[in-house]
DNA sequence: TTGTAGGCGTTATCAA
DNA sequence: TTGATAACGCCTACAA
């Protein structure tokens, strides 16, 4: 009664024994008969397999984990949307983590892989640390991760270049006739946050303007902390010297551009007249803000394809090499640098 | 080697049996001596116990499946971030399924319950049917559904009034002086299509305002949609008599707002000056539009954590009666109904 | 073709 | 305090 019917139940039910209904039910040659017998105990009871019982044996789960910071940011909602109808059409079940950025999070997702109540992991590391990559590769179950790895790192990767991505954009705005390019960015000790800031400095050298570090801050990657950021930079250039002296902001993702444009008209500026204003990964919300927000794609609906298939691959096929997959960033010119009349 | 340490691994290491590993592991009380020699090994093994074979005994899975149409609806992702930290504090992970609002896909979901992968489900049903209701009362697990469900179905319940929501905002619009309120909604045979197209009807008729089919268009609960249902709708009024006609949109949710939004605006027509527009469901992307969308908050976020609370509640306590939670809309108002200057 | 029995990794009972 | 042993529900040799 507590629980429901069993193999056990059947097998009563239909008068045969515990293998017969096994191999009925698995559809192994077996008499005629007996399978109706089965078949119909089965459907009487309302019979259902225990996947937990299944998973026992055969040691594997069908269900699969994804971790990233947090669902809240579209990037990983627009991954997700792309792996879960892969990992279901496999027949997985997707487990959702969600980690806060937290490196201590991530490695006890990753050390978690021991309980074994999932057959893969599709990861987002936001800080690598060398525990980190340990931790990845002591794992003990097969591993994808989503964004970049130390070189020579054993695990399957799928990446797009953020750096050329950057500036991508960088050369757009200068193209405009922008000269004073400000930069917000996400937090410098994160992955992307430390590849983008190397990259505006690389990029600025490469059009040949002076690196002014008074036009850089840096926040979060998110909505509220790229308007915090931007009323500083604001406020520390009236301050130094009362024009604006910006014609430009490079901004490290798209949340961040976002606040950027809130605080910018709350200024009295315009977008893009008096500054043009360029984001990164190309989310829904960028194009549906006004104006529509140009921004870089990094292809987040491929590379979250890309990690579900990498991933069901290896769970067919354990012992191939690691596997590295690398997605071009591209450029989505929108209104917040071109104006209105293109569109 | 095929599998990491076990139990007996352990127990063979500290020679010891393995009940007495499990008691050290457990914390049952055990002799000081053993309980160093079992923990040594287990360390020394990097012992990490198996969750299937502990839910197999336990019968418990310690994981809860949400299942929702579209993981890309801003309404269901908030639902997430609300109901996710409550499971993972209690112990629990979360399963994500989609539908696709697809009635089929959802009785699936509620009869492989059976399979046990679940300690239990919350559920956002769009199309209530008899044989959904029916899936839901023979489950086998417990459910908590976010949404109306017919009268009397026992089973725990989050619901908020779209009907009185979405009257909120008419009567705002009317009380803005607009006369002419067209609507834009979702598919009819929906729940929450149903109630607001009712709730449409119904609100006029309070409002002393005559019913004009033609200012009423169908499409889906998304932007596309939406956009296309307006088009529609401004194709159909200037056919019909050349002026628009129409002085205020009511849309059934606020991805068809925003959709209009950016119809009207390729149609000349100014928002709010020419028409005013409201949606519903108060998400993001609403307050992130521009102008901002003046919207009915239907309490995403606080559903989803309720729905979680109460799940949790009854795994604990599995024979209470089924309660229902009520949440009460709450009109937004911003810029797209009352212009920048209130900003 | 069918049934018996052992094992997947844990927990829990019952003697010793 | 400890160790054998029996479940949990299923699959699968192996033997009949």
């Amino acid at each position: 009664m507590s629980g429901g019917p069993t193999i056990n139940t059947i097998a009563a039910r239909a008068g045969v024994s515990i293998a017969s209904v096994s191999r009925v039910l698995n559809g192994l040659p077996t008499r005629e008969e007996t399978v109706r017998k089965v078949l119909a105990a089965a459907n009487e009871l309302g019979y259902v397999p225990n996947s937990v019982a299944r998973s026992l044996k055969s040691r594997r789960t069908n269900q699969v984990a994804f971790a990233m910071a947090d669902i809240g940011n579209p990037v990983y909602l627009a991954m997700i949307r792309e792996i879960q109808p892969v990992l279901k059409a496999a027949g997985y079940r997707l487990v959702l983590h969600s980690t806060d950025a937290d490196v201590g999070d991530e490695i006890d997702v990753l050390r978690s892989l021991g309980e074994r109540y999932v057959d893969g992991l599709i990861m987002i590391p936001l800080r690598v640390t060398a525990e980190l990559v340990t931790a990845i590769t002591v794992a003990r179950a097969p591993v994808v991760v989503i964004g970049s790895v130390p070189e020579g790192t054993a695990v399957d990767n799928v990446r797009t270049d953020s750096r050329s991505g950057l500036r991508l954009a960088m050369e757009h705005l200068h193209a405009l006739g922008r000269r004073r390019i400000g930069f917000l960015n996400g937090p410098p000790d994160t992955v992307p946050g430390a590849a983008r800031g190397a990259a505006y400095i690389a990029t600025l050298a490469a059009l040949g303007l002076p690196y002014d570090p008074r036009l850089v801050e840096v926040g979060d990657f998110y909505r509220l902390e790229g308007a915090q950021a931007a009323e500083r930079l604001l406020a520390r250039l009236a301050a130094d010297g009362g024009a604006p002296g910006l014609d430009a902001l490079m901004c490290a993702n798209d949340l961040i551009a976002l606040g950027a444009l809130d605080v910018l008209r709350r200024a009295g500026l315009r977008v893009p007249e008096d500054v043009a204003v360029a984001g990164m990964d190309d989310v829904d919300l960028a194009a549906a803000a006004w104006p529509a927000v140009t921004s870089v794609s990094l292809g987040s609906a491929e590379r979250g394809k890309a990690a579900a298939e990498l991933l069901l691959d290896r769970l067919e096929n354990g012992d191939r090499a690691p596997r590295a997959v690398t997605f071009e960033p591209r450029l989505v010119i929108r209104a917040s640098t071109v104006g209105e009349e293109t569109r």
